[in-house]
DNA sequence: TTCCATATTCATTAAACTGTCAAAAAACTT
DNA sequence: AAGTTTTTTGACAGTTTAATGAATATGGAA
């Protein structure tokens, strides 16, 4: 699972992320809301856990211009104070959670998991209507990807592979970036196994295959 | 169906629980605003049972929480008396239905359903039309499935499970999910119950068993 | 209590999937 | 054109996953 920490102070940030680590997530961290939003656009996270003091533009500045950007990735704010105050400000500009600090750290992972758990099911049922490219339709309530309206049967992880390649359409993902989101691991594991798996994915896709295309040295993209 | 009780009296709750449980419903139990907050962080229910009278925050203060965090669980909010002011704010603060204390069990299971009824999206409107797929009819008024206009002889579980497929037609279910809806834990029970339980269903639906399919690695799906 | 239907667990089998490798092909460089 | 790097591809063995039949546990009714 990918977390993206925004926090100003090193030392939460640090412990944080150690911990997280440890438990065998995939943590970034951004300094301020600018950079926060910067990754927000380039990569996509499970769970953004979201100091609301932060130096330049608050947590709920970025939290709100998540949301006006249609981005609904679950937040978790880190309120100051168990102030009911900050807590409704947090839930009034879209966010998912809230943390009073200090936390305790096995608390954080507990709403991290919950509200991953919850949103992942939440989403699966509201998320938006099919995804239609000529001939190929992914259907994300039935996790069916159909060619020709015959559905394809993929296992899972070709499955979860082809949904980073719809959603990233028309984006150059490199294989470090696949290996992350698909295999969740971030070293490489000096093996062609994203390769592999675009070859298989491009043969089930027939000639709808040909729109993965390779950069060479670079990775691969989906036209 | 999965229940949460948020009572703080002992013996009211367990009253509540042995009773509703022995009707077949799944029942979990909170003492605290507190930890009902914790619940229904962690798992779907289909109706919460509220007392207003609570140690700590009131079950006012829960039910505007949830709805703040935009929480849309049925709550039926249970007075101490029978007075229009606690009706009034129960209602006001986002409660469902109300029930005065001392009260009636069967009054209260009453309320659940017809609460239930209420709001699952498919209670109300189908209420009375049937539910035809195929050969394969089910009627909710009466909870019977029929193929070919035979019933279909099936156990609660059973019942419950093909319910929520034919609910959620053409949708993805992962076993969490499942596991959630019809056996009311989040926790892995480490065992192949829901396998198990799908495969009877397949074998009783003949024919149209084939139609629930398996996604390899992501659960299963009606089609 | 005993019986019976249902619920749950377990072990086994069958099938599908995963990841690795090496050879072949393609693309690029000089 | 020859050499180098990168990508594609098919084959494989080990692993994982799901289906199934049977055993055991549970709980209510007679």
């Amino acid at each position: 699972m990918n977390i993206l920490i925004v926090e100003d102070e090193e030392r939460v940030a640090d412990f944080v992320r150690r911990g997280l680590k440890a438990d065998g997530y995939n943590v970034e961290h951004a300094n301020t809301g600018e950079t926060a939003l910067e990754f927000l656009l380039q990569r996509e996270f499970d769970v953004v856990v979201l100091d609301l003091m932060l130096p330049g533009i608050s947590g709920s500045e970025v939290c709100r211009k998540m949301r006006a950007r249609k981005d609904k990735t679950p937040v978790i704010m880190l309120t100051a104070l168990d102030s009911t105050d900050e807590r409704v400000q947090g839930l009034r500009v879209g966010a998912d959670d809230y943390l009073p600090k200090p936390f305790d750290f096995d608390e954080l992972v507990a709403r991290i998991e919950a509200l991953h758990r919850r949103k992942s099911d939440y989403g699966a049922d509201n998320s938006d209507g099919l995804i239609v490219h000529e001939n190929l339709t992914f259907d994300p309530k039935a996790l069916e990807f159909y060619m020709d309206d015959q559905p394809v049967a993929l296992s899972s992880k070709e499955r979860e592979l082809a949904i980073l390649l719809i959603k990233n359409i028309g984006r150059a993902l490199s294989r470090e970036r696949i290996l992350n989101a698909v295999w969740g691991t971030q070293t490489d594991p000096m093996t062609n196994i994203v390769d592999v798996y675009v070859g298989r994915l491009r043969k089930k896709f027939g000639d709808f295959g040909a729109r993965i295309v390779t950069l060479r040295g670079a990775g691969y993209r989906l036209d």
